[in-house]
DNA sequence: TTGAAAGCGCTAACAG
DNA sequence: CTGTTAGCGCTTTCAA
């Protein structure tokens, strides 16, 4: 391994200066810099972290907390942090904590005990602070928290809701996600006020967990539950496209016979056929600028908005019926 | 922060103590091992991993490089490493490369400047070396490759044909998987076999990428150049699965009238309707045996097997025809 | 503009 | 069994 110390005999000079001249940090002098460039290409030199992250007290690691990297969304959302956070010189440490508590703690005791200047989160309800590390939530956003990047989730309950109660819906089923996701109660209230407004009756199914193998169970509760349901508002694509999925299976037709709304947007409900219809969360989008918003508590920089929303948008697709002619 | 020495004043000993007790080196007095564990606790201490990892040169960190993580094969994949090396106290820095070979040396860079105990990596044709540092090949293992995991590619291309080959195919096209990836090769050794020796002839279908925006581009050109296409044997369930939703959204019925055999078995691929039929690669056991793997590398213990492989699996499911009666 | 030296928190000789 | 001490590679005063 080479060293700062290598570097300053080559060019013979001392390791400050070669500290200096690569961080541009103090003078350096046109004659002592241009040997110091020499040496360190000469020697193939880069600093060690480690280091560096030492003397700092702050690494150039960020902690990525994931619910469950196997739903579709969370890949997306943190292709978005890595691009923002590379582009910016940080590395992720990954946390995949799958909806477990004790990993989760796990996890940031060891981004603790590696200086992490900083962490991303997607996990609701846990220890969200870390003695004076910046936090900042992606998606999942509880009231309580104080920096985050999430979706509009009532607008998307509305969205959702309207899309299905202008299709002549005769039984509606609505999935609500697990309590202790924030956004779970806010898409329900967005839901349930257009339906009321609407006087729709509907049905509420509870799914306990959002992960990719919860989906066979309330797949078989739904059918067996609500066998006669024509209309499902799910709460997330996965979930909608094993319903769709099962009901095809069933010989039920989509959108004829059963019509689904998803959420989220992942990239197989596009691709899949028939496609499925779903509210659309910016999840690239959602890492990105929450990676920001981390960059600039980072850096202390002035932060306009604690709290950003993203908007929703609803894909119309091949799982919802045509609308009524009003 | 508090640090070790914090602990070896309030136990009353020095920081060398207060040290070979947390790490079981040296001897270490009932006593003082008392006091230092009853200030530990009084404290809320845990050491500092980066001062830790300056001096023994080298941290509890992992590099995991992947192709593409919206790709749901390497999730699972990452499951299993993240697993494993969690439980031997390692974290993970995650390098989603993107077939990127830029951002491939940036990380490897930065894996170096960060200490890192080792590398497990899911890209082909990369710079498989780093100064000293092990390095574990997972899923893409090219031949000159030293340590790796990965599954019999050959016995998967020839179960993949021999499925096809059963039910009576008239016109076979076999998707090719990019050249540098290597497995790709190898299937295509194994089913070529396998049609030669049937006498089936067939027409080849490269897919430059296996990135997931790849799917559209494949499909297109394969319903364009082979529209009498009865069988597909593809390079992984993503692109199957683009291809028969594909087809079905243009009324051609599955498997009757096109039948499909993917390479994976992503979650997506036994839920989704009718069920894609695919060689079962154990993504999780490879991510998992690859992590130990690398640890008995970084451990310098005793290795059995430089290069694992794993057995495929066929999974017979609904995109695929009725077996001829013989 | 530069260099000497201290120190980030921890481990490991080594001497007692 | 325990403490003193010298680093690991880097950054940053501070004095020259």
């Amino acid at each position: 391994m080479t060293t700062i110390k290598d570097v300053a005999r080559l060019a013979g000079v001392s390791v400050a200066t070669v500290s200096r001249a690569m961080n541009n940090s103090g003078y350096v002098g046109a004659e002592s810099r241009r040997k110091i460039e020499v040496a360190i290409a000469e020697l193939n030199f880069y600093p060690n972290e480690v280091a560096r992250s030492l003397y700092q007290k702050k690494s150039k690691f960020v902690g990525l907390l994931l619910p469950d990297i196997s739903n579709p969304f969370f890949p997306l959302l943190a292709k978005g942090v890595e691009d923002k956070m590379n582009q910016m010189g940080y590395q992720l440490i990954l946390g995949n904590v799958q909806e477990n508590m004790e990993k989760e703690k796990e996890y940031l005791k060891t981004f603790a005990q590696n200086n992490v200047a900083g962490v991303l989160s997607a996990i609701n309800g846990g220890i969200n602070k870390l003695g004076g590390i910046p936090f900042v939530m992606l998606d999942r956003v509880a009231d309580e928290e104080e920096y985050g990047v999430h979706s509009n989730d009532f607008q998307g309950g509305q969205l959702a809701a309207t899309a299905i109660a202008e299709r002549n819906p005769h039984e509606i089923v609505v999935l609500v996600g697990p309590r202790n996701v924030p956004g779970s109660l806010e898409r329900l209230r967005g839901i349930e006020e257009v339906l009321h407004a609407r006087k729709r009756t509907y049905q509420l199914l509870e799914t306990s967990s959002f992960q990719f193998d919860a989906t066979k169970e309330t797949t078989s509760e739904l059918f067996a539950r609500f066998p006669k349901v024509d209309s499902v508002i799910a709460s997330n694509d996965v979930h909608a496209l094993a319903i769709l999925q099962e009901a095809l299976r069933r010989g039920i037709k989509i959108p004829e016979e059963l019509q689904i709304i998803g959420y989220d947007d992942i990239p197989f409900s596009k691709m899949l056929f028939p496609s499925l219809a779903t509210i659309s969360q910016p999840a690239y989008e959602i890492g990105y600028q929450g990676a920001e918003l981390l960059c600039d508590r980072i850096e202390d920089n002035y932060i306009k908005e604690k709290m950003i929303q993203l908007p929703v948008k609803l894909e119309v697709r091949e799982s919802l019926r045509k609308k009524e002619i009003e």
